[in-house]
DNA sequence: TGATATACTTAACAGTGTTAAGTTAAATTG
DNA sequence: CAATTTAACTTAACACTGTTAAGTATATCA
């Protein structure tokens, strides 16, 4: 008797089909520039069986970017974390951070800008994958000062120091393409570096 | 024969007050959540009226937006530049920068995230308010450094990195009000500080 | 006064997110 | 095996969107 079980195995893998087309509909043409008929089209589905595995628009998005979340974070896990210079690790998290966001910018973009927009204190929350991502980089600036490599920062405060730098000049890339920036991945660097000067000692 | 001057005079009131009603509109309800009838409304006017004086919504939110820029330049412009101590000056402007975005999280958001999503390319170029902005901050970073109260680092990277910081704490509090955050002020002192630090010799 | 240009409106098109009702096919039951 | 229930999906529709083409007054000018 494992039709029930294949049946769910199949509105499964349909919920996936539909936010997998959803989520490179919303990479490749912009959050507003998709609509449920498009991705309704892309798999071959009427428009209205797209509510009967999410919510709305908004869930759609929503779900899409946990999933990238859950991409950078895999992306920083793999990062060889090297206790014996965590200077150099948060250095190398730092640029990982930056250059996700630039190969994926309009996955960084809906889930660090736009989805906060539509979906008001979501996403940070205990247990969530951005919580866990925050927690990594905590993680490493704890490391920093237990080794006396930062003077005694509130650790917080540190991370939320080194998450705007971060932030902020992926967002400047991405927004501001075709600015005369300073040749990229030095501009990058300065900014990781210029933040990790500012908490040495 | 003033007829023809008062009529132009007319026009560019009208201008002004659909512009007027736009970005109010823009700013309270959100970019995409203002239709051109909603604007119509609000200035009793039929909606096509509109295109007479703009060529579509994005030309609207250009405008708009120049505004914004012209308000911050003159709001940072305001700050007494203290000569002798460069340094402050770039501290209290950093300040001011921040909490002008914090102050006007929409108009912020619609100048510096939205507008670029869809005008690429547009609003820094020579000429514009934009640029002008950006001067302001160079020639403070260059005065830091002329005083040797910075290292010699090259001043267009130290002014990108700057706005990177700011940039960056700006937004995450806006987007991510209900986070944990350090207690704001905190923060916001502790990245323009950080990165003052980290730009010393 | 009659022609012309200006300012504005009406009506329409093709698209949007979303819902209620309807249909078909599969699974369950007697 | 036949009847019924249930699940999956679709059709049609609503109220909205940005934008355009065509039409209508009204004020200006000859």
């Amino acid at each position: 008797m494992g039709t029930k079980e294949r049946r769910t195995r199949e509105k499964e893998q349909l919920r996936r089909q539909i936010l997998s087309a959803a989520r490179e509909l919303f990479v490749n043409e912009g959050y507003e520039n998709v609509s449920m008929r498009k991705i309704a089209d892309k798999i071959e589905y009427s428009p209205t069986t797209i509510y009967l595995y999410f919510k709305d628009k908004a869930d759609l998005l929503n779900s899409a970017c946990q999933e990238t979340l859950l991409d950078l974070l895999n992306t920083l896990e793999l990062l060889n974390r090297d206790k014996s210079d965590p200077v150099e690790t948060l250095r190398k998290s730092g640029k990982t951070y930056v250059e996700f966001g630039l190969k994926y910018p309009q996955d960084y973009k809906l889930t660090f800008v736009v989805r906060p927009q539509f979906q008001k204190g979501l996403g940070l929350e205990e247990g969530t994958v951005g919580e866990r991502v925050f927690n990594y980089l905590r993680a490493m600036v704890s490391e920093c000062i237990r080794q006396k490599a930062f003077r005694r920062v509130d650790v917080d405060t540190a991370g939320q120091v080194l998450w705007s730098a971060v932030h902020g000049v992926t967002l400047l890339l991405i927004d501001f393409s075709d600015f005369p920036w300073t040749e990229k991945d030095k501009l990058i660097d300065t900014v990781i570096q210029t933040m990790i000067e500012g908490l040495k000692a």
